[in-house]
DNA sequence: TAGATTGTTAATCGATTAACAATC
DNA sequence: TAGATTGTTAATCGATTAACAATC
């Protein structure tokens, strides 16, 4: 069996592009769900898209399943394999780090909660944070971290500091136990090989739109 | 004069995986500006982060300027050059319109304030939200967006409303005049083609930790 | 059957990496 | 000079797109 061959559940494919492209198709395929649709075809999957078909049909084949000619693909079969690939199917429960405008925000963003990421507790040591409640999590003083960490078994981290901290936090983190980081500051962590550190690149996306903006400004002079 | 000669300033070459780079080159040299430090190499330069010296140097060389071998580059010119080549040197006025979680966030995050993004005012039609004032910026009401815009000049838009929202929130920004549109729905929006959009699509990122998190699981069984 | 759609195989495109000559 | 570093040219790698046969 070679890298091309199915996907059969156990040994999963990870191609970068494909997973982040999951969520969007997703998110129009729960909207045909409930519009009452059975079946979907990638040509009416891209509609709202500007992917081609093709894309779509390559990346629906590393979900391990397979549509039918004419009729396209079974709505709530592909609705489950994405989701079972992506693991949001079941709960991952985290603390945040960090409790500033950004990391307020993440502890009350929805759309995390109803796709698998379920934040338990906000983390901080300004002392005006520390006792609020944010979106209904409480926050507490980061020095309590480690003891709640291993009480409730928590897996994941994020982290919302800013980055002059950020790597003391992921330091307090891999001691409590965490399993993955999840990085919204500036600097890249250093972790060890087993902890899962992803970085989330807020500021490349603000350059790539201002670069975007200049290029439009430049061809309308 | 072709693709791979070097850029003048005029004509600016866009390749988007080195665009979202730089802000975290950007982000190191002025830490080594700070130090004291007045020239910086490549092999230096990519110490704290896992790129490859040529990657580095490919990168810089679309800023359009050149280092000297054995020294380097100049510390303050290369700073200068990544700030003019994102345009974060001249700040951008924007509106946010949805005064949620995220969008409160980002009104308040001092890294897009820092980097040529200036939040004027937000938008949102929950009456508990409007006359509220987030991070010192003021909530009004939706209805009043189109003649600040007007009146301000203000040439960007932000979007962080619920995704049913955004498409009626993207034409009242695009019918208000605005130039370009920073999208953290989950929708992709249609708009004219005069109009920069750019979606910043957290779901993705989300996706992406979430797959490897279980990579990691499963490398652990 | 006819035709839309899937899935396979090959071609293209673009980004990263490697090798190395040029240079201070 | 010797050696570190830049910048060029070529090779590799991976993702997207194209062409088309298979299928219901």
């Amino acid at each position: 069996m070679n890298e091309t061959s199915q996907n059969n559940g156990n040994m999963k494919i990870m191609r970068l592009p494909t997973v982040k492209r999951l969520p969007t198709y997703l998110h129009i395929l729960k909207q045909l769900e409930r519009d009452g649709q059975k079946f979907v075809s990638t040509t009416t999957l891209i509609n709202e898209l500007d992917f081609k078909p093709i894309l779509v049909r390559k990346d629906l084949f590393l979900m391990g399943i397979s549509g039918k000619p004419r009729t396209g693909y079974d709505l709530k079969e592909l609705i489950a394999a994405i989701e079972n690939y992506l693991g949001w199917n079941n709960i991952d429960e985290a603390v945040l780090v960090g409790a500033g405008a950004l990391g307020s925000a993440l502890i009350g963003h929805k759309p995390f909660e109803e796709n698998g990421l379920k934040i338990i507790a906000g983390f901080d040591v300004d002392s005006s944070r520390i006792g609020r409640t944010i979106h209904g999590k409480k926050i507490y003083h980061l020095s309590e971290l480690s003891e709640q960490v291993q009480r409730t078994g928590v897996r994941v981290g994020i982290i919302t500091v800013p980055w002059r901290e950020a790597q003391k936090v992921a330091d307090i983190l891999v001691a409590a136990g965490i399993w993955g980081i999840w990085n919204f500051s500036m600097v890249k962590l250093k972790t060890p090989p087993d902890v899962v550190c992803h970085n989330e690149n807020l500021a490349g996306g603000l350059a790539v739109f201002s670069v975007k903006l200049q290029k439009m400004r430049e061809a309308l002079l």
